[in-house]
DNA sequence: ATAATAGTTGACAAAAATAGTCAGGTATGA
DNA sequence: TCATACCTGACTATTTTTGTCAACTATTAT
């Protein structure tokens, strides 16, 4: 039941990404140097965050990556999901074994009540968190700082 | 982001010991035979639920594993914090990184509000569900087909 | 007693996932 | 045309998962 560093680092890359102007791009050295991430797994994160329309790319010096859409409309969710590959903590809730989900097991696996409920519960909690609220929360740490 | 087969395997288990009779034990080789489970793999499993206390063993013939408290006051969230080590999605909001769980990253670490959040959400919806519940659904499933 | 049943324990091992690294490539602006 | 910075795929070490196996101990029926 653990989320894989691919999310932990991908969030705080996103979450660097949103605090900077919208026409500002955020190279990956950067991110490397304020997050203390290594540079050559940051590009495989973002290029992943960009191939599933989260981020763009700017090529070229004074390059980097600004969000595809604002702040208020990718979620923690949007996240997880393109990096972990989905969200769901058992195989057998996962869509897309059919749209009842029904595994090896049939209709009548008991547990199975218990993972809907459970994946349910994170998707819900993941998607009503949004970089917005992210970006807001870090502006206040800061300025109780200063 | 993934339960591992321990959770899985280890409900299934305690759901098939759970719906015998209270002075009835649960043999490893009855459980292996309804659930599909190697025999094994499931000594490993209500091993550890034993050490936790969820299980008690009898030994000899006719022995078995019987639960160690009620249906009713054994929860999900029991069963999988004993075989997954602890239910936290992310180390760093584990309780043992002390009361406000500090990570390396201090507390200003914005991200963590999230996997806060998320670690009470799993929380809240595995705590939520007994055993009893889950015989409750089984018996009502079983009484649907007959 | 003793044989059969059934739990106890620790060590071992194959397979998969994780957490990266690395080399070489492409696009862009000064 | 050079420096910057993204792009891509292949590769690898480590850790976790998913078990297996062998030998041992306790209990009951005969």
């Amino acid at each position: 039941m653990k989320l894989s560093t691919k999310s932990t680092y991908g969030l705080r890359a996103m979450l660097a990404i949103a605090m900077k102007d919208k026409n500002t791009a955020t190279s990956i050295n950067d991110i490397s140097g304020a997050e203390g991430i290594s540079v050559a797994y940051l590009e495989q994160l973002l290029n992943r965050l960009r191939r599933h329309g989260l981020v763009e790319s700017v090529r070229g010096p004074k390059g980097g990556y600004i969000l595809s859409r604002r702040p208020s409309e990718i979620t923690v969710a949007d996240i997880v999901k393109t990096l972990e590959g989905n969200i769901y903590p058992v195989h057998c809730v996962s869509p897309k074994n059919g749209p009842l989900s029904a595994c090896s097991r049939g209709a009548s696996c008991v547990p199975k009540i218990v993972w809907h409920k459970l994946a349910r519960a994170i998707s819900d909690c993941l998607e009503s968190i949004t970089l917005e609220d992210l970006c807001a929360e870090a502006i206040r740490i800061k300025r109780r700082k200063s």
